[in-house]
DNA sequence: ACTTTTTGTGCACACGTTTGCACAATATTA
DNA sequence: TAATATTGTGCAAACGTGTGCACAAAAAGT
């Protein structure tokens, strides 16, 4: 706190010009001449001057600071989109601030700390706000980034991954390899994401089910994740009729339930029971799993969002954006055994 | 950027005081009669005023803007551990900002765009700054705090778990278990703690190695991490006469390796070969591994980081803070068989 | 040679706080 | 009651930058 900062008008006045006019060497339009504005930088880099962005923001009234709100790390999805929204922020001049929100009065708390900052945007992964906070945020300006998050609140961007695609792909998948009695597995209190896949599963399956073709089971654990999954598979598999073909709703639930049905319950995946994920987490490539899922590419939504916040400025006008998928078939399909 | 903020000078006139006045109702200390405290909180809560901290740190010369910077998230243990980071610091009222830094020269410009924002601190998970940027936030009073690297400048903070007791507790339990062949497998550009743990490893050994009675060959895979340990199982297996008691730098390599030994090379895990790994992650404790390995704790790491950010003020002494570590004996390390 | 445009720079105000100092009002003590 | 200590509030000067406006100098046009 101390210390004197190096400030523009030490750079003046060694470089024997005024304030504004070291301003304007660091600001890429400004009518400065080439002479000057090398001098300065030189003089700048050699003192070793920085320009202030708190100052800067003060004075502009905004920075380039962008709020994401997450309920920690623990979902593996979460960690490789936050791992690209990072990297794709940084890359364009962004600099992400992080806030855990694992319920939903943490998440206002952290919303309204970010608004101290005259965050540029905000980008939530978990969670909804309000819409008292949300109007909040309209009022002042700061745009709102949902990602794989419904929205009752207009004013927000919205994100998602076709997750109607998604398990339509999943459906006709498991129907191909002649499976008749399926399960979606998700948990008790689920994402958005994950309700909507179920919901997508069953109309795909709506007329076969009808027609007495199919039956399927909703499963909801009460853990969330690999633990849910894990006890889904407990539960489900312990009848001799369990379903052939399940269908889950992350990747993560998808490990917990083939480790529990290979190590607890001695089954055989994919030959006693098929398996889809869905996101493509770096794991579901590996060797234990080779797990066939859904792809929803983070770099995708990384980028999307990285758009949406640039282009926020021009075009404010809230933006629904669908982030496509795409079905990787590795190893825990098969045709149903013929008994 | 266009709208019109709500000041403390709004507050101030509705409520009849001066700015101060408004002002030292939000600082902790200030002498103010409870009265007006009270009604200018209130008159605040109702039209929606907040301190504007960049405002505040303008004058303050200080933020609650802290650096994390990190190689990404692909390591698992920087998951975890920045994991913890945010929840901790969150709790202490400070605020991460994530950049990437995958290489030395990202590291300079991460390190130098957060000198911008006036961070109290900054913290470092991957890399070791150079001693030139080093001396450079010296110069600035900022705070540079490394966790689990190696520190060639020293006016840093270093926070490392204890390698040392680690690989030592790695070293008894292979040798208790009776074996003789024994491996290290780390990375050919491994991190500070990885060389770290291997050099302990080694000299706890040595003794024994002198004497003859083990044999310890040190694996550096081209690549790094679980795919590192992949590699490695393939090259190191192939021998019948393969080492029986493996040490991996990390829980990630030794998932890898297991994962190559079990599917790719016919290997049982521990009755072949036993695996130890390092950190803990949650992936260790699931049954496709179950894996034993030396637990080093993130949130203590994580507390320790913030206990040092706050202390700092009081103690500007670089620390170097230890934090200790455990072996939790899962389920690969078997007595060797008896050829 | 004289007007008009262009270009480069400086002045001074603004951004929204915090805080040392001054000072009135109240409480305490002699 | 007068002198003194305490408490609560306001004034005004920072903090380090950006930018509209003014203006001189140079360039371009007539």
């Amino acid at each position: 706190m101390k210390p004197k900062n190096i400030t523009s008008a030490d750079v003046a006045r060694l470089a024997g010009v005024s304030r504004s006019t070291v301003s304007r060497c660091f600001k890429a339009d400004s009518r400065i001449s080439d002479n000057t504005r090398k001098r300065v930088i030189e003089i700048a880099d050699q003192v070793g001057y920085q320009v202030n962005k708190i100052a800067r923001s003060m004075i502009t009234r905004e920075s380039d600071l962008v709020g994401v709100v997450s309920s920690g790390l623990h979902d593996p999805f979460a960690v490789v989109l936050i791992d690209q929204l990072i990297t794709t922020l940084q890359q364009r001049g962004l600099h992400p601030i992080l806030l855990d929100a694992s319920n939903e009065t943490q998440l206002e708390i952290s919303i309204k700390k970010l608004a101290q900052y005259q965050v540029k945007s905000i980008i939530i992964t978990s969670g909804s706000p309000s819409s008292a906070i949300g109007a909040q945020f309209v009022s002042l300006n700061i745009p709102v980034i949902l990602l794989n998050r419904a929205g009752q609140l207009d004013q927000a961007n919205l994100i998602n991954c076709d997750n109607r695609t998604g398990s339509t792909l999943a459906a006709k998948a498991l129907i191909e390899a002649g499976h008749r009695n399926l399960a979606f597995i998700n948990s008790k209190n689920s994402t958005y994401s994950g309700t909507k896949r179920g919901e997508f599963f069953e109309q795909a399956l709506a007329l076969k089910i009808e027609a007495g073709e199919i039956t399927l089971h909703q499963v909801l654990p009460s853990k969330t994740g690999y633990v849910g999954g894990y006890e889904a598979a407990l539960d489900l598999l312990k009848n001799l009729d369990h379903p052939t073909g399940v269908y889950c709703a992350t990747d993560n639930v998808a490990c917990g339930f083939i480790d529990a049905a290979k190590f607890e319950m001695g089954k055989k995946i994919p030959e006693d029971v098929s398996v889809i994920g869905f996101d493509d987490l770096p794991i579901a490539a590996r060797a234990p799993y080779n797990l066939s899922t859904i792809r929803q590419c983070p770099t995708d939504i990384a980028q999307a969002t990285a758009d949406c916040i640039q282009t926020i400025d021009t075009s404010p006008k809230p933006k629904r954006i669908i982030i496509p998928v795409k079905f990787i078939n590795r190893g825990t399909v098969a045709p149903i055994k013929i008994a």
